[in-house]
DNA sequence: CTGTTAGCGCGTTCAG
DNA sequence: CTGAACGCGCTAACAG
């Protein structure tokens, strides 16, 4: 019924195997009057040429594979949209791999797409603790990757993040100029390379700015109950004029929180939040966000690995890519960088 | 350097290929003791077996294509969740093509995954006008497909979709209960299956609850600022006292046209729309939500699915699924169904 | 310009 | 219980 493959189209045309196979690799190799015949014909059976002999055959699978730690965060949704822009327009298929922060998973498929199943990977580290082998094995081996915002630091390996200290900065800055005593940093997966960088900006801006304040850190973990009993300790305690969430998540639990406790954002507290929720209006006015420019990161990731694929011989670039998240504030117009 | 493949294993072993790869498959035909051997030695070295060669000769990928408009979108970025969550426990592969609402892709897209790249698809249609062949032809094909949310209605093939009609319904009497005598319904992409279900409902309610009354219904298009000049002509011209958006992206520019207008939502005007994102409370409070199921969908769709291809003798059920969709609304605190 | 031959890596006969 | 041989569909050398 189907499986209408080169042998079929061949003994249709009377022709060989190989010489139905050149008409498609558009090879000069070939009677321009004989190819068209055979594409004619193919049109018409609606040929499509099996891609995995076709990747078997040539040790190239066109398929790239993006590894992320979930799909449901805008951010990730974003990046997908780039790469897989960028992958459709190279002629590349995207297979995805979701970890859920499962550092096993992603052990697990990494391990696997050793196989061949892939040219290269995109991926975004999940922020289960430590272990690196199994992107040293990927490395070893020689297949393209590149990491992007929650990047692989200890290797030289092509990446691409955000300004994430300086966003840092500028934040704890905001809540400062706005008038915060003593703003609080709240973060979660303190191993992962983007909460590091946020947190040291934090730092860094209040040694800067106010200068012998002391820094209050809540270090938020995956269980969304006890985060939240932090929350509300952190709140009943010595109160914060000012919260900068180093994740959306996290600011999504800070309001719930307050509203329980009562206070008001921002006229108790001001809250400030890396979000990648692009739909501005649709925002809470009182939250002011820092939004990463997802699409473009996810692009980018795929440029450097095509570019990384398509020159084989070329060395993998060790390059780190930065592109500058934007602050932007709801209650006034403006818009800051 | 790489390529541990079968036959390595083999002559490590001074075993012949197809001892080895009994092994694997686990065959009742074959020595427990040469076995053990064999996957300590794959084990030792990484083997990964090549799916590529697998598939070629089973004429099974173990993949599934999922072909949606846009992951941008939140409930697209959830479904997908669900979708990949069922494709891993049933280790299964899953590529992603991105339609962008642009129907020569899609079409392009289901042409080549005519060639035998995968086994089975999961789709949402995207928003280009009429033309079915392409869904014909590989229904045609015997590939098992399931279409959720924007579902091809016109042949019995398996379907997810939410109580749209209902929605409609329900978000209109909202409107009416709430005060609104003259709401607008604002909707685009008329031709796509859940766009004539919700504009259905809103009709169907507008008759019920406010009869007699004229219905408006702006249908907007894929340009924004042509839609922002017709929702700016609606606010300006017969003011409306409520807005129900069947979809997130026009409620946004409603907001939009709002601010311009100097409107107050939701005190000049109720506003209520179809949203995915679940993020209740980062969300501007004067927004009323009618929020789809997504993760539950794409699960659903994906065990179809597989269900489906599971039974490869079975009939491809003409089976449709209809989820609940959930209001909620900000201001108050209930929940309603 | 066309055809023959030989694999890519794996799974499945069928002999032994 | 093990091995030799064949073919999935396609591409790449090399002859003619």
């Amino acid at each position: 019924m189907d499986a209408v493959n080169l042998k079929k189209l061949a003994s249709q045309l009377n022709l060989s195997v190989s010489t139905v196979s050149k008409a498609f690799r558009n090879s000069y190799d070939i009677n321009p009057a004989t190819r068209d015949r055979i594409l004619a014909l193919a049109k018409k059976l609606n040929y499509q040429p099996n891609p995995l002999a076709s990747s078997l055959r040539t040790q190239k699978s066109r398929t790239i594979a993006v590894i992320i730690p979930d799909v449901a965060n805008n951010f990730f949704a974003l990046a997908i949209n780039g790469i897989e822009s960028i992958a459709r327009a190279a002629g590349y298929h995207v297979l995805i791999y979701l970890t859920h922060e499962d550092l096993t998973q992603e052990i697990a498929f990494t391990r696997h797409l050793q196989s061949g199943r892939v040219d290269g990977i995109i991926m975004s580290l999940s922020s289960g603790d430590s272990g690196y082998e199994h992107l040293e094995e990927l490395k070893h081996k020689g297949i393209p990757m590149v990491f992007f915002d929650r990047v692989y630091e200890n290797a030289d390996t092509a990446r691409v993040t955000t300004n994430d200290h300086e966003s840092g900065y500028i934040a704890t800055k905001h809540l400062v100029e706005r008038g915060c005593k003593k703003p609080v940093h709240i973060t979660m997966a303190k191993n992962i390379s983007i909460a590091i960088k946020r947190k040291q900006g934090y730092m860094d801006a209040m040694k800067d700015l106010l200068p012998g304040m002391s820094t209050t850190i809540i270090e938020c973990g995956t269980d969304h109950e006890k985060n939240k009993e932090m929350i509300r300790q952190m709140l009943t305690g010595e109160q914060p004029d000012g919260i900068f969430s180093a994740f959306e998540k996290l600011a999504i639990q800070c309001y719930q929180c307050c509203e329980e406790t009562g206070l008001r954002i921002p006229d108790d507290v001001k809250l400030i939040s890396f979000s990648n929720l692009e739909t501005a209006s649709l925002l809470n006015p009182s939250l002011t966000t820092i939004t990463q420019p997802a699409f473009a990161i996810g692009k980018k990731a795929a440029e450097i690995l095509f570019h990384t694929m398509e020159n084989k011989n070329a060395v993998i670039p060790n390059e780190h890519i930065i592109l500058k998240s934007v602050l932007e504030e709801r209650r006034s117009t403006g818009k800051t960088a």
